[in-house]
DNA sequence: CTGAAAGCGCTAACAG
DNA sequence: CTGTTAGCGCTTTCAG
């Protein structure tokens, strides 16, 4: 029992008028009497006419939709980034497709195409951990739908991007942690092919470099980026011989999973063990200890990756320079560190 | 500069074939030579043909998609429930669009109507807060979209549902804070409008009457379902003439804001105050103190709401009987109370 | 002010 | 095994 409808042809028909007299009353156009305009709409509202997006889009070979696609939004950052999307392109007349990945690299290539075969105006994507192969992106791109990458972006391709001064924040959260008095700092750290990975890594080395502490290999875990990762990197720094005596997460989940594996296993914090991540989930402020962290701004990311999209979107010209946008990170030190 | 993905007709020309055969050879039909097949295929990748999901749409009459309308996504709760519809979902071939409501009629509408338009084959909901009129959902019902609520329904709609024993849970909650000693207990109730809320209320009613504890209307505050509505609660409570000695929260977000605030303005948590509430957040657990709940089985809930709807969506028959499944839910004990 | 006709990309019935 | 044709619902010239 599907159809049941009513397309502008039964209004038409009903009105003894032709479909594209309707189709111009709904869209108010000068051309049509005022009468006739009346008799569509009454008749309109009265059978619950709702124009047929699809065609429209057929029509138009563009849809006012933009996709947006995420990680994951069990912890804050990206839900909150996605309130950002959402204010910016809800107020220019888009409606957004939200698609999570999972930190997969499958799943991001279905939702890719999924998204693709709706003929998005254009996507918003943080990469998945998993991600090393881009061919879905630019396929998106050959077919002139453009991209902005947010926090996790892709080196390989020339879009817009919004970032965070990953290094910087590094860098002062480690340097914060040894002024504090910590020596052995651990780092649980991203997969190595992501960028937020590299350039976080590359704070926590030059950091330590700094204050001329030795760099201890044992003492840096590559993960992944779930909290899963970062209770097994705990695990796996605690049974060390000499065991950190502070950490540095890459993110909000690894931070949280590295948290409860060390309270798990009895450790005091910040006496015992130190810790610190990326990440500005309020939570972190609620739990105990409350956590130190280098705070990002999630909406402003959002809302930056949705203008630089826009922007793209609405630019005439053949040709674009994608533009790179590069927000402040805030050091926010509570009693984990 | 729009337009420029390849078409099937791109394909026939370069092939000198017609379309049909082209988009037979693309689907596999058994008629086509293999020979063409092989031809069509090459072409298809070479140019990276992506078929175009709208004209398919169009054509069918209904998309493969299934539209999901949340209240908000910043808690487990929804997140987890949504894990539990995607995997029901993808497994069924659809793809699923996420709509936040932000806990607002009009946005609720807007989502409801943009779906709508995008002729999705069904949708998942919970209400926002704020909705007390359900014609945007009445009218989907005429177009013959069928729809599933799941934890927070509309009674007015006759269509399926899943739910949670929201009177058992409530009511089990504020028995174990009577246990405990509790005597003046205070109930953050949700908006009067709502099932959920009616329905936890009861269960705080009964239990109360139960143990012959009388009812004091000036410890039951009506609010929203967010966060700042558990302060707001919180801070009307303490500034009443005898305190509550316990909070019994309507949900997850006010449970915790009403938290946030009991330990903001220094009291001490179980011992001068008692608090528990309905939500199933791990994050509960990890707080100072953990903090004891009615656990819900989000991703249950999701996969049972989708498994319902795909059932609608399959059946062939003109009537459809809706139904109604009620999970379980759990008392967790932890150190708030 | 209104209508006829064409076409967006794809599919399916029908005809070879 | 392949082609022709028509049509999904809507918009948009072009022609009255």
């Amino acid at each position: 029992m599907r159809r049941s409808q009513i397309t502008i042809k039964d209004i038409a028909r009903r009105l003894s008028v032709s479909s594209s007299t309707v189709s111009r009353a709904l869209r108010n156009h000068p051309d049509i009497s005022i009468k006739t305009k009346k008799q569509v709409l009454c008749i309109a509202s009265e059978f619950n006419y709702q124009p047929n997006g699809i065609a429209q889009s057929l029509k138009n070979m563009r849809t006012n939709t933009i996709g947006v696609i995420v990680p994951e939004i069990k912890h804050d950052f990206f839900p909150t980034a996605l309130d950002g999307i959402e204010d910016v392109t809800y107020k220019a007349g888009y409606t957004i497709i939200v698609c999570k990945s999972n930190e997969s690299y499958g799943r991001e290539v279905l939702n890719t195409r999924a998204l693709a075969s709706n003929r998005i105006a254009g996507l918003i994507v943080s990469i998945s951990q998993d991600t090393q192969n881009f061919d879905h992106f630019k396929s998106l791109i050959n077919q002139n739908i453009p991209i902005v990458f947010f926090d996790r972006a892709c080196n390989e391709i020339d879009s817009s991007k919004v970032l965070v001064d990953d290094f910087e924040g590094a860098f002062s959260a480690v340097n914060h942690l040894i002024e504090r008095g910590y020596k052995r700092i651990a780092h649980l750290a991203g997969p190595k092919h992501l960028s937020i990975s590299q350039s976080r890594l590359n704070g926590y080395l030059t950091a330590l470099n700094k204050h001329n502490l030795p760099l201890r290999d044992e003492l840096i875990i590559h993960g992944g980026l779930h909290r899963i990762d970062g209770r097994t990197g705990v695990k796996r720094l605690l049974t060390l011989e000499k065991r950190p005596d502070a950490i540095f997460a890459v993110n909000g989940p690894v931070q949280f999973g590295a948290f409860m594996q060390i309270k798990g296993e009895g450790y005091k914090i910040p006496e015992e063990i130190g810790i610190i991540g990326f990440s500005d989930d309020p939570i972190s402020s609620l739990v105990d200890p409350p956590l130190s962290t280098v705070g990002q701004p999630a909406y402003e990311m959002g809302a930056a990756a949705a203008n630089l999209l826009l922007e793209e979107i609405n630019h005439k010209e053949d040709f674009f320079e994608p533009k790179i946008q590069i927000l402040k990170t805030k050091l926010i030190i509570r009693q984990s560190s």
